[in-house]
DNA sequence: AATATCCGCAACCGCTCCGAC
DNA sequence: CGTCGGAGCGGTTGCGGATAT
């Protein structure tokens, strides 16, 4: 037995708001505030759910909205942000001052999805999607050996034979300390977790710490701590967004072997992360430029400020050369 | 011009959270 | 401590306009 409705849906009227319906909200809120939304409709004189009349508010009349496209640099905070914490969407709006958590996940599911997967990286786990392949590849081989040495109790592997979903997960964390923090975190809230929201729990860490051993920069930031500070974003937490992702980036394409010079790629991260001044992208520019020449030795760097084309260049060349060693990922369908 | 299909967005639904009592 | 109910969240639906055939 759930819930009682919190109004008799069958007699209040549903669909479109007309601008008559829109114009009394408008009119309570201005005498009233906001504030006991089911006592509402009746003081308002609408025919509608309190709960409707909430939604209509905080997602369309609001005076603070933004009613136009979504620029540039929202839709690249919205892709760092989906990456860091996953479909959060109100904690994801609440970094876009006029956005609400309905925009962004209208635009998330009907524009950037696309746009991701066109560019051949899974909106999940915000990898190349041949990794996503071969990640499978190994759930399913680690499967094969895992119950193979179950069988011949071969003790001598054993350390190959993690548990599984950490295994999976384990490429998203900058270092193994992160890891294990994340693993601890999740042990520490499995019990007290909603069911709702483990699979995005265990797609995308809550927080996690940007103190690797291989570039020190912003050792303080915390996702945690700057999603719950309702300070409007500011163009230094962009960079620093920007910065702890594409570091987490950087030292998991350097742990899979694409980066080979680790120390370069450690200095100008430490040279980067002292310039914390100024409205410019130029650091995050410069070090996605600088470590996809790095990977890519004759590639030109180029692309506006903000961009991350050369970074998401060097992904895409993975991608290809994953597909190129293993061709018949090509012919494979799957689905996920 | 008519119809089919696609796409974006507003709205709804069911659920959890959390504070008041 | 348990219950109630308002508020908020994420997922999903369906309408209506745009575009393709």
């Amino acid at each position: 037995m759930g819930r009682p409705p919190c109004c008799d849906k069958t007699n209040v009227k549903r669909g479109l708001w007309t601008p008559e319906e829109d114009a009394k909200i408008l009119a309570y809120v201005a005498n009233h505030g906001i504030g006991n939304w089911t006592a509402v409709p009746k003081k308002a004189g609408l025919n509608r759910c309190g709960k409707s009349c909430r939604l209509r508010y905080t997602n369309y009349l609001r005076p603070d909205l933004k009613h136009d496209s979504f620029t540039p640099e929202e839709e690249e905070l919205i892709i760092t942000l989906h990456g860091a914490i996953g479909s959060r969407w109100s904690c994801i709006a609440k970094r876009l001052p006029g956005r609400t958590d309905n925009d962004v996940k209208n635009y998330w599911n009907t524009k950037l999805r696309k746009k991701l997967m066109k560019m051949g990286i899974d909106p999940v786990t915000h990898k190349p999607v041949s990794q996503v392949i071969s990640d499978l590849g190994n759930i399913s081989s680690l499967t094969n050996t895992n119950s193979q040495n179950n069988l011949i109790l071969d003790h001598t592997k054993d350390e190959q034979v993690q548990p599984l979903q950490h295994q999976v997960q384990y490429h998203q964390f900058t270092n193994q300390e992160n890891f294990q923090q994340h693993v601890l975190s999740e042990v520490a809230s499995s019990s007290s977790s909603s069911s709702s929201s483990n699979l995005t729990r265990l797609n995308s860490p809550i927080s996690y710490s940007c103190n690797t051993s291989q570039a020190q920069i912003n050792s303080n930031f915390d996702w945690s701590d700057f999603l719950h500070n309702d300070e409007p974003l500011v163009w230094t937490d962009i960079q620093q967004i920007q910065q702890c992702d594409i570091q987490r980036v950087m030292s998991s394409l350097t742990l899979s072997g694409i980066m080979q010079n680790e120390g370069e790629i450690s200095n100008n991260f430490n040279s980067n992360g002292d310039d914390k001044q100024g409205g410019s992208s130029e650091g995050f520019e410069d070090v996605a430029c600088d470590a996809s020449k790095e990977y890519q030795g004759h590639k030109k760097c180029e692309g506006n400020s903000f961009s991350g084309n050369s970074f998401v260049d060097g992904i895409l060349d993975k991608d290809s050369e994953i597909r190129a060693t293993f061709p018949e990922i090509l012919d494979a369908s799957f689905d996920y």
